[in-house]
DNA sequence: AGTATTTTAGGTTGCCGACCAAAGATTGGT
DNA sequence: ACCAATCTTTGGTCGGCAACCTAAAATACT
């Protein structure tokens, strides 16, 4: 269970046009790259399937650039991660084995607490700083 | 963020041998390979690192097998993962890019979500609730 | 037309998860 | 003493995939 650096990239990008919000302005691969310190050539592909995830717009040519589809606090750690990861914790589910079934179903309701915590986090919260604040089902 | 199939084999495993707590009898390799469904070469390698971590313990030799090294309530899934997996959520923690601190922080919080709740779940969960249907084969 | 951007479609490379194989160590039975 | 049954240890394989790179094509502005 290991948290993809795919994912990492992710939050940090969206972190970071999560500022240009409200704006006129539109974030460029190039500058994403250099500020979060992220590959620009691994960013394209990453950007892209957030496109299509429908998470944020492009618009190309000169004076192109991302921008986010929706405000900050109406995008989860969970839309990212389901995009990115295809599911917030992928489980074999073959339910093989005379322990199989139970042990699956006790993964699920695992998955279900993570994936709860997960929708309980919005981008808005990735701005905010030093906070203690925890938000607590 | 996949479960792996390693910490799968485990569960059942463990969940089988959960059975035999409490009895003299112990369970040997060739067997718990077949009732769970586990390819024997492979589940050599897990018991080794399960009696490695001391959740289990071994005697050799004829008449040899593996037992629980405690009570089935006694042995959390957290156990399980942490020394199969090496820690629960494993994140990169590199810190770089301008959010990569915030985003660091978030994760772990989720982390400690993840590990608190594995750590409410014990082995002794894992058995079905009719007591006795150990059957050989 | 020229330039700055995104879009798309490939390729590469190293590492690791999921196994297999087999010789060695230990214990009990006869 | 020997053998059989079990764990122990060590090494190997092999395919898949994560994390990149490359470059041409499409688009939009001036």
């Amino acid at each position: 269970m290991k948290l993809s650096v795919k994912v990492d990239y992710a939050c940090r990008v969206l972190a970071q046009m999560a500022k240009y919000h409200g704006t006129s302005e539109l974030a460029h691969i190039e500058q994403l790259a250099e500020v979060e310190a992220v590959p620009a050539n691994y960013l394209v592909q990453i950007l892209s399937e957030l496109r299509n995830g429908g998470i944020i717009i492009s618009r190309r040519g000169k004076q192109g650039g991302y921008a986010l589809a929706r405000s900050p606090d109406d995008i989860t750690l969970y839309d990212i991660v389901k995009l990115i990861e295809g599911d917030v914790l992928e489980l074999n589910a073959t339910g093989e084995g005379q322990s199989g079934r139970r042990v699956d179903q006790i993964w699920r309701e695992v998955r279900t607490v993570l994936e709860e915590r997960c929708k309980s986090v919005t981008l808005a919260q990735f701005g905010a700083k030093r906070s203690d604040e925890m938000y607590y089902i």
